[in-house]
DNA sequence: TGCCATTCAAATGCCAGACAATTAAATGTA
DNA sequence: TACATTTAATTGTCTGGCATTTGAATGGCA
């Protein structure tokens, strides 16, 4: 038996597969230059338009950055936060449009997580953090607002308040639960009194963060939990029902 | 102005772009078929190996599968928890490990998401949950275990307790934080001391899970949080002082 | 000597055409 | 009807080539 028995992959995809171990043991490293393509293709025994293809798998992956031009070539690309966000926001957001998972579920998850950040975030939020989640809540008061745009500005006051935590890998982590959650709540029509609600929450929660009040911001998520899924509930019953 | 000014993508990046939109937004449903590939390059008036090197970077995210033969071609792929979880892992094992990440914000990072999840796992878990992390816990009271092997069964051991929780993008999330943590607990020389200390800690959260004990669990994950970070200072600090 | 324009070479980006391999469906046959 | 064969459509791969970009070497000029 050798290494994969079952399963014959693409070349360009073992290929790819290959290189992509290579970055992840280290054996390539940050900004070093992989062999040409032409070198690539020899060193693999295949033509070059299969080393391409691999080479473009890799791309996708923000593993490597390609430069044309005399000492050009495939480089490992230093995978920067604002990179991997963006990977794993439309891998979050794919993942749940297209699995059933029921809207409690997915706020459920989104709100545990960002209850972690809550302590954390009272402790260390900064003042372009509150003013941030300030300039949000006066947003959110303007009665003129779409509702993708009330979304929107939803979504910008809980990152403010995940990036309070100064934790990097935290913002990272919660990108993805946060802005997945953003087209479920697209198909909310917001009324005037539940947007009061919302907004009276957000007021409560953007105070306990700015008087460091961590227990008290973990409080007004978990209120802000509920409301949210009582806001859900009926527009998403109501789309069962409609599916049978 | 138009639509992106600066910036001169491939034109395998674009159309990969292009097909990502509509799979985004919905105007290709999951298990469509996409026109073949010399359909493709007609339409976007390009090279068959350019529409080929697009249709690979969408496969290397899993947003679609290729299937060879008389009425084969690309499907938009339904994206699986499983697959999301790979790449998720993938990603964040390289942004920790290429990014100038202390390992104190890395543990806090992963012990705040999981403290997040214990009151739900406490509530929730069923048999199999208990058993896989007793089972995680007789193999770490192994001292001929290796330290590779302690740390994998310790990431076994905290899926256990994440997966208890019974929400599935809690699981997909806390994954990536789990698992890219391996590699920097992986460089820590483990003294039977430290291990008997964490084997313990491990014991009381899993007691504190099998009696529901949610806060109870949530303190056990602090002591090992802060177990965790003292033997990692150590480590680090001396890597730190290495380098200069 | 020092600076600038030119040329050159290496590398990626893109294309055309062809053949191989695979697979489902159509077709033919007992 | 059931099974074997043929066919056609599609992806996988290769060969060869040209276009474009870009850093570096070259050479002329002040």
């Amino acid at each position: 038996m050798t290494a994969t028995p079952a399963r014959p992959e693409d070349l360009s995809a073992r290929i790819a597969a290959a290189l992509r171990d290579a970055i992840v043991q280290g054996r390539l490293i940050v900004d070093q230059r992989l062999p040409s393509e032409a070198e690539l293709s020899e060193q693999f025994g295949v033509s070059r338009p299969t080393v391409r293809e691999a080479l473009k798998r890799l791309a996708a992956q923000s593993l490597i950055r390609t430069q044309r031009g005399a000492s050009g070539g495939a480089f490992v690309n230093r995978l920067s936060f604002q990179e991997a966000q963006a990977q794993q926001i439309t891998t979050s957001t794919l993942l749940l449009s297209m699995n059933a998972i029921s809207f409690e579920t997915a706020c459920e998850a989104r709100f545990a997580l960002e209850r972690a950040c809550a302590p954390l975030s009272a402790q260390r939020r900064q003042a372009p953090h509150l003013e941030a989640m300030q300039t949000e809540i006066a947003r959110q008061s303007d009665p003129a607002l779409s509702d993708e745009a009330f979304c929107a500005s939803d979504v910008a006051f809980h990152r403010a308040l995940v990036d309070g935590a100064g934790n990097p890998v935290l913002s990272y982590q919660l990108a993805g639960a946060v802005e997945a959650m953003q087209p479920l709540m697209n198909m909310i029509t917001f009324t005037a009194r539940s947007r009061e609600r919302i907004v009276a929450l957000h007021r409560d929660i953007a105070d306990a963060v700015a008087s460091k009040d961590g227990p008290g911001a973990g409080d007004g998520l978990l209120a802000l939990e509920a409301e949210t899924l009582r806001l859900g509930r009926d527009v998403f019953a109501e789309r069962e029902r409609n599916k049978r």
